[in-house]
DNA sequence: TGTCCACTGGAAGGGAGGGCTT
DNA sequence: AAGCCCTCCCTTCCAGTGGACA
């Protein structure tokens, strides 16, 4: 009998104990490391909703990797919790987590919440087709057919409200004045402070009315956490402090982020157990430092849309011709050659500058606004990723087949 | 100092697509 | 089937702009 093509990799001893998850951003540990002043705060201005009241708003700032979405997921399981002591009147404390970059339409946040009321299947409110109001009006009337708390917290509440501007937290503040017997509190929580600015004046005063900040940590701190859940990943002896301090130092030094400190770590232990080593070292982490970024490219450039990638290719070829800096002309020019070669329908140039723009954005392109004087204002462009390996990425698209291996045609009015 | 270029970036609106209601 | 509603992707239009140049 042939043997099992996974044989020798269930034989091999994992460095890992029975449950890597704990390595995973989304794994809420029993205790949050340094963030004991922001659950603090956060506790005491829920606890009004122990009693019946109707807790502050909050907004919770701070950059990605601080805490905040674990903090905001552990205060839930705590507040959950702590409702099973409390007499019936006070029981029903909804708490109710949505991330709004997934959700982010009006009605998708409506719809979310609204369902979290309704138990029979076939009432629920279905993804699409009814009028906004409507799932406004059924789902203040579940949420008051009886006396409760409830508290919405909304994940990336910045990039809900620069899509699908502020009318839904218009309502969802504003709903407390129509409710009889329910309340409703909203968390909004944001790595961005300046979206405020964007909200009718009434609801960023109504929202805010607390604001906590959640500083990045800094190494010492990060250095703890992951302390914490190799603790928890790995058997003794596996891993040592250098490394724990190398995959903190790293991260420190950029962002300050434990999402990406922990998923270091994690993909240095599979790269050392991929490599049967014994136990985790400095290359591990240097070596997973490097695959992060360019898993991060390839995903990035592989789900991009057919549009954007002929741009990408646009820029990409422009590069290879020796225009390391393409204006928005250029890359237009690039792109139509490409686009007609490939039999795709052709965008407008407004169109085209909005994908360079989301593309500066993913960080795949740099591009920045410059004034060549009476050559006019435009954008200069610059790939930021490596250029080899995105063009491999982009060949390899079926769609894309008529022009691979294309030479471009187009030269930058520039040179 | 004013002109002028090549856009930028905001706004409005159209149309396709998905889905519900009557 | 016709009529709605919402979202997404896109076009069209246009005022605004930084800075080299005459």
């Amino acid at each position: 009998m042939q043997e099992s093509i996974f044989k020798e990799y269930l034989n091999t001893k994992s460095i890992f104990k029975k449950d890597r998850e704990v390595l995973r951003p989304s794994y809420i540990p029993e205790k949050l490391l340094h963030r004991d002043a922001q659950i603090d705060q956060i506790a005491s201005i829920l606890s009004t909703a122990l009693k019946g009241e109707r807790p502050s708003n909050i907004l919770i700032f701070g950059k990605t990797g601080t805490g905040k979405t674990a903090t905001a997921k552990y205060i839930g399981k705590e507040i959950t919790k702590a409702t099973h002591d409390l007499p019936t009147p006070f029981k029903d404390i909804r708490y109710i987590y949505i991330n709004c970059e997934v959700v982010d339409t009006q009605y998708g946040v409506l719809q979310n919440i609204g369902n979290r009321f309704i138990e029979d299947f076939d009432e629920r409110i279905p993804p699409t087709g009814w009028s906004t109001e409507r799932v406004y009006n059924i789902l203040w009337e579940k949420i008051d057919n009886s006396p409760k708390v409830v508290v919405v917290v909304l994940d990336e509440i910045d990039r809900f409200v620069y899509k699908s501007g502020d009318d839904t937290l218009y309502h969802l503040t504003k709903i407390n004045d129509d409710l009889d017997n329910a309340k409703i509190s909203i968390i909004g929580i944001s790595n961005d402070l300046k979206f405020t600015e964007l909200l009718d004046p009434r609801v960023r005063s109504r929202l805010s009315d607390e604001k906590i900040v959640f500083p990045p940590y800094d190494a010492d701190q990060l250095k703890d956490i992951l302390w914490q859940r190799a603790g928890m990943a790995f058997e003794d002896g596996i891993i040592d402090e250098s490394v724990i301090s190398l995959c903190a130092a790293v991260e420190a030094h950029e962002h300050g982020d434990a999402r990406r400190a922990l998923d270091l770590l994690r993909v240095a232990a599979e790269t050392a157990e991929r490599g049967r080593d014994d136990n985790i070292s400095e290359q591990h982490v240097v070596k997973a430092k490097n695959k992060i970024e360019l898993d991060c490219v390839i995903e990035a450039v592989k789900t991009l849309p057919i549009q954007s990638k002929l741009v990408l290719l646009g820029i990409l070829l422009g590069e290879e011709n020796g225009n390391s800096r393409q204006t928005t002309g250029d890359v237009y020019g690039a792109y139509k050659e490409l686009a007609k070669k490939s039999g795709t329908s052709l965008l407008t140039q407004r169109r085209v500058a909005d994908l360079i723009s989301e593309m500066d954005m993913m960080g795949l392109v740099s591009a920045r606004v410059k004034s060549f004087g009476r050559g006019g204002r435009t954008r200069e462009i610059q790939l930021s990723v490596p250029l080899m390996e995105t063009k491999r990425i982009l060949e390899k698209d079926p769609s894309l087949e008529p022009i691979k291996n294309h030479k471009l045609k187009y030269q930058s009015t520039l040179i």
